[in-house]
Order: structure tokens, then C-alpha cells, then sequence
DNA sequence: AATATTAATGAAAACCATTTTCAATAAACT
DNA sequence: AGTTTATTGAAAATGGTTTTCATTAATATT
């Protein structure tokens, strides 16, 4: 049930306006689920949440507002290996959520991890600032995963 | 055309042996594509590639193959988000040809840069050793990737 | 070297996440 | 309220990847 209660337009908003982006129920749906979760959603995952309260929205819907959100840098699209990707809000190397990857090759388990952020956001800065400027390149995000095998799988095998 | 020369047998085919898995045909013109290029090759690619030496290897035989080498860890597995994925012998932080990616969500071009890789490694090295510990993961690989718009993007929008 | 064992292969079909089509609907502007 | 045009929903299409199954060939055994 997407609250909007009395502190007026949800901070999102501004990105649809002035880019000739309407706000409409699916789209105000989609992104509270999304800020409600701190799961690694898949389109599916997204449309059964949101069908539990508007059982008309489908699944193009959701698919189309995925991509219009990942274009307008609102959400971060994931591969964890599959074969579906999976969504969640972006929030840049600052936000208090912000957070990498560890990927189980074996069972598929995907742990966050927040440590060591403060170093790499003095790397990735350096690094950002740097390539930015070789390449003539607007970093507008990034990506780190680590991979291997993780607690239950690193002895069965 | 693989070439063996002189110099014994290939360095992966220690890989193979004694895990159960064979040496074949296939699997030696596949790794020899992989091995000859520094390009981002989809499924497809390298079929085509193998295609030119041994027309009768299938397009299966390559998902197959593809999917044994990501398994033991003699090839990575990228995703750039175009629907295919890509492959890559894979190297350590210390391989020689190590290096990470610049994606431009806009053309999906893709940049490789080995600058500031000394860095990284370092704080890599830390991470790891960290993780590692705390998580009881045993890390094998690791991907970062920049995204953002390339120099012929990013002034368009 | 011949045979037995079983992993690997190829062709076709199946799979399934994602995209496209197109007519109907509903935001935002006047 | 009326107009414009972005957005939506349902169904069909797409296309990369996986599965099936009978055949072939790599390795082990004799």
C-alpha cells in the first residue's frame, strides 16, 4: 500500500517530470515495493508483490517500468548468473544502503556485504575520477562482486 | 587452428584429468578461440569462430563446454546487459591481462582499462582476506565494473 | 590391440525470461 | 471538459539458453 501520507510528492517525483515522464499507480507501486525490500527482487518477485494490492498491473507493465527506471538511474539492474535479473533501488556509493555482492558459484547464494565500503569508496573515487577523465566517460555507477564458494559449499566439494 | 606444437601437453588439461572430465576436440578448439583473442566473445562468437575449423561442433556443445570451463573456473562469465552473456579466460588480479570493464548503459559499449589496477588490487587483497575470514567464503574471482555514458553519449542526452 | 564403460556430442525440440504488437486507457496540458 | 500523447494490458513473438535422446568417442580394462 503505497503511503504518501502528508509530506507531500514522494521524493521521486522530479524524475519523471520535466522529462515528459508521467506518475502513474504502476510506477508508484513498483518503486515502493522496491523501498520497502532490501531483497534482490526479480520482475516476477516485483509483479506478485504488486499484484497482492492491484491485481489488474502485469507483468509488461512491470518489465517496461524496470527499464524506464534502470534508464532514468532510479534502480540498479543485477546478474547474479541465473538467469533472471534482479532490481533494487540505486543508491550511490554514499547512500546508507549501498552495499557489493558476494556470489555463491555453487548454490547461487548472494550475501551483502558493507564492510570495507569506506576503502572502497576512497579507491573508487580515485579510480572513478581518473577514468572519467582518460576515457571522457560519465561514471554514473559501478558494480563489485566477489565470487566463490561460500560457507556450505567451500567443504562439499 | 588449435596448435600444440612441441611443448607438451596444454596447460589445462591438468584441469580435466582426474576430475572426470575428458579431453576433447570441442574443448580444445574452444579454449584455443578463447585463448587467441582479447575480445568479449559471446556463445555464438566462439561457435562461429570453432565453426570455421570444425563445421560438424554445434551450438550446444559450446553452451555445454562454456558452462564446464565457468564451472571449474578456467573461464568468467560476464553480463553486460544486452541479453547475451560474454566470455573471458579467466585470469587472477595478477594475470597479465587482468583488467576490468567501462560500460556505457546508453550504446553498451564496453571499455576494458587495467589503470589504477595496482590499487585495486591492494584494496582487493584486504577485502578478500576480510570477507574471506568473516563470511567463511572462499573467494575465487571477482568483477567490477563502471557504468555510465561514453564519450560519444554523453553529450546527446 | 581389442573391448567395455560411460562421458560427451549433435540435432531438434523445449524452455522461459523478456520484448513487441496493438487497441484501449488515463495522465497532464489547454 | 476536451485534447494530446504517454502508458497500459493481453496475447503473441522473440531469442538466448537448456533439455532430450540416440549416437559417438575418450578413457579404462582386459
Amino acid at each position: 500500500m503505497p503511503k504518501r501520507s502528508n509530506m507531500g510528492p514522494p521524493w521521486w517525483h522530479g524524475r519523471f517530470q520535466g522529462r515528459g515522464y508521467r506518475i502513474t499507480v504502476p510506477r508508484e507501486a513498483i518503486l515502493d515495493v522496491l523501498n520497502r525490500t532490501s531483497k534482490h527482487l526479480s520482475a516476477e518477485d516485483i509483479y506478485l508483490e504488486v499484484h497482492k494490492i492491484y491485481p489488474h498491473i502485469g507483468l509488461t507493465t512491470i518489465y517496461r517500468t524496470l527499464e524506464l527506471l534502470v534508464h532514468i538511474g532510479l534502480v540498479f539492474k543485477f546478474d547474479f548468473g541465473d538467469g533472471r535479473a534482479r532490481f533494487e533501488l540505486s543508491e550511490g556509493p554514499k547512500g546508507i544502503r549501498h552495499h557489493h555482492h558476494l556470489v555463491c558459484t555453487n548454490c547461487g547464494r548472494v550475501i551483502d556485504y558493507t564492510d570495507f565500503i569506506d576503502d572502497e569508496i576512497e579507491l573508487l573515487g580515485r579510480t572513478e575520477k581518473g577514468l572519467s577523465k582518460k576515457f571522457n566517460f560519465k561514471i554514473t555507477n559501478h558494480l563489485i562482486q566477489f565470487y566463490g564458494l561460500c560457507d556450505g559449499c567451500r567443504d562439499k566439494k
